[in-house]
DNA sequence: GCGACAG
DNA sequence: ATCTTGTCGC
């Protein structure tokens, strides 16, 4: 039985049953090959259903090369911890509609920053095979000290005596964000393709690109 | 029992 | 996330 073709179809403890049998899956190496393109993904809520937005950007220059969305019935309510399981089915199906398939795909959400070492990256990852990275804009779990207020400037996210992740300022006096690896990837490679990914403004342009298609009011 | 709690 | 106007700051 392979944990990661697991239903959808679940109650809370069950969820998160299926996370604790797919956490030994998730690779914590880099393993992907070069990077050409980079995705962003998000997910919006319109009139109660579920719509995910994925951007894909060419890097390094971030210019927007394709882009999907889906829009599904919401069948999972938002539990925290339990984030994958309401917002996933609808990215996957997106995933698919893709022409130009992503390199690597930034999460909005935690990665390995999560309560069970899953979050939503970590669980997109090992589902689809994809390199995946978390970028939260807030905490689930962890404890950190503020960092420096340049961009640029960082501080572990520590769950008891475990580092996952890192708070991350990515403009100068503006709120950090939370990094976390998701699959296939290192902490410190994530950060450095979000700094990278951030020229601008605080989130990456693949999320922003992809929030604006999420929640925006063309349904296309 | 009392907080905390991605989006 | 979503419901919503004006407002403070660079």
């Amino acid at each position: 039985m392979d944990p990661k073709r697991h239903s959808w179809d679940l109650t809370p403890a069950g969820a998160r049953a299926v996370q604790e049998a797919l956490a030994p899956e998730v690779v914590t190496e880099n393993r992907f090959g070069s990077v050409r393109h980079v995705a962003g993904v998000d997910v919006g809520f319109p009139e109660g259903r579920t719509r995910a937005a994925i951007a894909v950007l060419r890097y390094p220059d971030l210019e927007p090369v394709d882009s999907a969305q889906v829009t599904l019935d919401t069948s999972f309510p938002y539990v925290p911890g339990l984030l994958s399981f309401r917002e996933l089915p609808a990215v996957e199906r997106a995933l698919e509609k893709l022409r130009e398939k992503p390199d690597l795909i930034l999460c909005d959400g935690q990665g390995r920053a999560h309560p069970r070492r899953m979050g939503i990256a970590c669980h997109l990852g090992v589902r689809t095979g994809y390199a995946t990275i978390g970028v939260a804009k807030s905490r689930l779990c962890g404890t950190f000290e503020a960092p420096g207020r340049e961009r640029g400037c960082r501080a572990p996210l520590y769950d008891g005596r475990e580092r996952i992740g890192t708070v991350l300022r990515t403009r100068t006096g503006v709120k950090p964000l939370f990094i976390s690896a998701g699959h296939r990837i290192d902490l410190e490679t994530a950060v450095d393709f979000v700094l990278r990914c951030t020229p601008r403004y605080r989130l990456p342009e693949t999320t922003r690109a992809a929030h604006r298609l999420a929640s925006g009011l063309q349904s296309v």
